[in-house]
RNA sequence: GGCGGGAUUCCCGAGCGGUCAAAGGGGACGGACUGUAAAUCCGUUGGCUCAGCCUUCGAAGGUUCGAAUCCUUCUCCCGCCA
């Protein structure tokens, strides 16, 4: 077995910490258990996730060992960070499903091998009586809790805190000494709470985890991290054309740290365009195939290029009336739209009959029957007349 | 327990009896430009049988010719003090 070479683990990542404790464990001369948490919340995975996923398989490959603790009862409670009211408490059923499609699509990147990985629930252990918990919170103060970075700004603003988001890291602590962890990746945002696990297993007489954060990737909107309840996320298990599309729509900016991030390397030197061309390429075939990248990229080409219409175009059956289709409607039957936003895009030249701005409200049934119609840039129906 | 603040259209946030489908900003969408980038400019952003009509401003009542704006009750939220 080897321990894995200490530089090569941290390579990418923003802090490890204490320093030296990565190599104190690595030199242990044992798998080491690599803890994760992710809470269920949401039933995808996307790129921002694959980044510490990433490092994970790097320790896997390394020989240890990666505990994936599914926060099944940390999403029933509902985390309010950062947020002014409550998430939706999820259901057992929900939380369930997410945690289904969550594993199926770490194990993409993760491996899957019972020596290389220990799938938990965090409900195992923090399903806890009154007792226990009193245990857990009285290894805390209240100060050492404001310390972190939000609460401290919103203490300072006024705003609210509820004792609920206080707790949150505590039972993340604790869910490190439920599973031994040796070390704990996250996120920079995490910091504070893989450091607060530190001090939770010191107080249950443990050794304490190492901890190694990795930088934030940002969504496609280029100003916040990426996260799904922003839309701002390429997930894992998307459509080939949908990764391919929305990489190519992310700010230059995004570039060098989708290359690093990402692909662990510098971005070529290449005009922006083609290096997203490239990137894009890359993570289809990561999560697709190298064919189905081809093809994400042809069919981007034919659209966006060449301003021409998709190969697949879906076929949406509409109404008519005395020999003429009354647009609105049927743009709103065809797109799901409402009829007031219909007249609006056939107003601001937004609607395209083969190619042909549409200017008319009601148009005549040959006008439109069998032809394709676009809405904005990429939005394409045939539709079909029914008479 | 006491005092105070608040709930407005996707978000933030104006409005304080009519000219309010409701300023402004953000976001989003459409158009021009273009590399589905950025920047910039223009337009739109409740619904509909669309030069008009209908439903919205936490909920329910009430006052008024007329209410997001005034009154009553209710629900919820926040801060401060104790």
């Amino acid at each position: 077995m080897t321990v894995g070479d200490a530089e090569l683990l941290a390579r990418g990542a923003v802090d490890v910490l204490p320093a030296g404790e990565l190599e104190r464990k690595l030199a242990l001369g044992r798998p080491l258990r690599v803890k994760l948490g992710i809470d269920p919340t949401a039933p995808d995975i996307h790129l921002g996730h694959t980044v510490v996923l990433g490092k994970l398989r790097a320790f896997q490959d390394a020989g240890h060992v990666v505990v994936l603790i599914i926060g099944d009862f940390t999403a029933r409670i509902g985390d309010p960070s950062g947020r002014s009211e409550l998430r939706p408490m999820l259901t057992p059923e929900e939380i369930e499903a997410n945690a289904r499609t969550y594993q199926e699509q770490a194990f993409r990147i993760l491996d899957a091998d019972p020596e290389r990985l220990e799938l938990r629930h965090n409900s195992e252990w923090l399903d806890m009586d009154m007792a226990s918990l009193l245990t857990l919170v009285r290894t805390t103060t209240v100060g050492q809790l404001l310390e972190r970075d939000d609460f401290a700004k919103r203490l300072a603003a006024n705003r609210p805190i509820s004792v609920l988001e206080l707790l949150y890291p505590l039972m993340q602590g604790y869910d490190s000494v439920a599973v031994r962890a040796d070390i704990e990746l996250g996120g920079t945002d995490q910091t504070f709470n893989l450091m607060l696990g530190r001090q939770i297993q010191r107080a249950y007489g443990q050794a304490q985890q190492a901890v190694l954060t990795m930088p934030l990737l940002r969504g496609t909107d280029g100003q916040d991290k990426m996260s799904k309840s922003l839309r701002n996320q390429i997930g894992v298990a998307e459509p080939p054309g949908e990764i391919y599309g929305k990489t190519m729509s992310i700010p230059d900016e995004l570039l060098a740290s989708y290359y690093e991030l990402l692909l662990c390397c510098d971005p070529p030197e290449l005009p922006p365009r083609d290096a997203k061309r490239e990137l894009a390429q890359a993570l289809v075939t990561r999560f697709h195939s190298a064919g189905a990248a081809q093809a994400a990229q042809e069919e981007w080409d034919r659209v966006f290029v060449e301003r021409s219409q998709p190969s697949e175009i879906e076929e949406a059956t509409v109404a008519s009336d005395g020999g003429l289709v009354h647009m609105p409607a049927a743009l709103a039957e065809a797109f799901g739209i409402s009829r007031s936003e219909a007249r609006r895009l056939i107003a601001s030249g937004g609607v395209h009959v083969d190619d042909e701005a549409l200017s008319d409200l009601d148009v005549g049934v040959e006008r439109v029957d069998g032809r394709v119609v676009r809405l904005g840039r990429r939005q394409f129906r045939r539709l079909r007349v029914m008479r």
